[in-house]
DNA sequence: TATGAATGAGGTTTCATTCAT
DNA sequence: TATGAATGAAACCTCATTCAT
């Protein structure tokens, strides 16, 4: 019978490791309930199952620990591989598999984390816009218009290769809306995101992929 | 002589609001600068010319003033009465005033501060939520709603009244992206919601308004 | 009767000015107790009976208020008028004079405690070095020097003229045993100063002043 | 193949003999250089190349390694048997050489660096003090007097026999002054011990002994 | 009513020391 | 024996809040 209850690390380097990793974990969830300034480094030292000191082992300090979540997290949660999709399929159907794989995240917690830390901090951070601005949206961009320009140019994806935003608003929006006012009213973004593609791609019909519902 | 050299507001009961006023002013802006739990209570009262025991003359802490400047600002800033265009114009046209105006408000600092506090603080203050989805949300969706459902049924009318978020959604968009990109890359946010009504409604020409440039 | 047992210091400015020389007095002694690095600044707040919140009001960090006892301390310590005899004696009756009541003020704690301070601390203070340098090192060298080449040169005002420092050497060594080695064997300051003089100035006698024996 | 390139200690013991003759070493310098409260173990364990644990197989705690520093180099650095010179010699001649020698010690930076210790630390560590005390100071004392007594008395030499702090004063005084002032004035000590002895011994030369220059 | 000096709880960070490897 | 990751007591400093003037 091992002392570990999960995955017995049993070297070292190993059990460090696996504290760093705790540290981030803990860290994360607590500068995504309370925020950046309101965050105790007591508490995320406590939450990881560490001494006060450890944490500065790992982190020179709270803001560096800050920036090492963001950075660790932000291209996991953003652009995971298994969001892009086959490239044979229209894009309407590319889109809508995206999307669909993005609402899933919600159900990860650390995923809403992130995404509050994200939209709550950046302002505060520039440091924090910058990489963001660099790791996820450009990369976003650049990705919807290469799939639209290689579409048949109707007048919405004329419209979405100059603004990508546009297209992806109503995720935005979504997000921001679970994010802020799940309490007050909940918003069923499938179905919003479906009535969106319905607009932007018209042509399309959006039962085709509906029955792959979960 | 009186002592203050604008608007002398010779009363007691004047001076005191006055200085309420004061206060609030000087608080948003610190808040919107540096969020809430950076700001210090001695720089609001520093920066609204009174001394550190009178802000608590007026707002009991805090908190309680964080609040009262959400509430003072909120529907003054996002639901100002000229903003609701004259109700003969066809939709479209209505919608592109009521943009355009938003739009404008970009302009006014307090405008950018408001928002910034409003999309950073709320998930760390849920009775800001509550308070700006009963004053803000509540009555832009039902405001959308109501202008829709008096037009002929279109596609993405009928799209709109059951979603009204994806009418607001690229002005959404528009604005985090300038709170948090600008540095990186503007955004030419008239341009692109023009091209987001031709998408919704595209029977109708923007160019019909264009010429009220500004 | 009064709250206060000594000088009751009635207005506002009295009082903080008071706190502030409470604060300045405890510091001293603590500093001249522990050394900068061991003396703790809640300490120094509970020997002053103020908050510990309260040094920060006067001092802005535990360096600055040392270097203001310093700077406080320094020149009513080593240099006060009364140390200057009249100018009409004879140079040896005048050293004799001062070098006494430099003795006399060891019975003065805080006399011990600043030069403990100065002795201990200059050498990780370089700042300190300099100021005890300016204020009190080049005025002592330059009035012993003024006084010697005022005299009919001897050799040993030659001396002295060239390295005061001959004169002092005594005080200096005498100082420094008192303040290591009073606890293993106590030294007779009077009578070395007496015997350092008489090896000076072989032609007066020391006798002359000795019945002023205190 | 050793694994140490210089003077490869083989057997155990030597390594480990070798090793708290680093540490020491390495402490010396660090404790000299910022004092006892503000160096750190770590820093000492990096500079002698061993991990930190290990100053502790060596010595119990930080005050220990503090005390064994001192005892380790109080006797080589103040009182080598090279210092004493021939006994046939003059006192002066003698005193002269035996200056001399302490002077060209301020070139050894250990010398310095335990200087400053002793000066700086002694009132923090009054068990330094007894140690110097008996060490040092009793030993000197006593090596003075003998000198003194054996000669014919005279004015001088009977007040050194009855201070010898009189004879040391001015070394003491240079010793101070080199270590806080060098960076403000140099002083010339060889110069100033010269006329210091001139003054004590008028009837011998200094120039007698001048050739042996260095 | 208005002030700002005073307070002390609480936050971040350091570092002597321990102990499993 | 040697290591250095881990710990937590303790130090400095901040700032929301109070209260005497």
């Amino acid at each position: 019978m091992t002392k570990n209850s999960k995955a017995q690390p049993r070297s070292r380097a190993e059990q460090t490791e696996a504290r760093r990793k705790a540290i981030l974990e803990a860290a994360l969830e607590e500068f995504g309930l309370k925020g950046f300034a309101m965050t105790r480094m007591e508490d995320i030292a406590a939450k990881a199952g560490v001494g006060k000191g450890t944490v500065y082992l790992h982190f020179s300090d709270k803001e560096t620990l800050f920036e090492e979540i963001i950075k660790a997290h932000l291209v996991p949660v953003f652009l995971n591989p298994e969001k892009a999709p086959a490239p044979h399929l229209a894009p309407r159907v590319r889109f809508e598999k995206i999307f669909r794989s993005f609402l899933k995240s919600f159900d990860n917690p650390k995923f809403i984390q992130i995404l509050t830390l994200v939209i709550t901090e950046m302002p505060r951070f520039p440091k924090l816009a910058e990489i963001y601005y660099q790791l996820v949206i450009e990369r976003s961009i650049a990705l919807i218009r290469d799939l639209m320009t290689q579409e048949p140019p109707t007048p919405a994806s004329r419209a979405i290769a100059e603004f990508p935003h546009l297209l992806i608003a109503p995720v935005l929006t979504g997000t921001i809306w679970t994010l802020l006012f799940s309490a007050q009213k909940k918003l069923d973004m499938e179905k919003m995101l479906t009535v969106h593609l319905d607009i932007l791609f018209p042509e399309t019909s959006a039962t085709t992929e509906v029955q792959c519902h979960e």
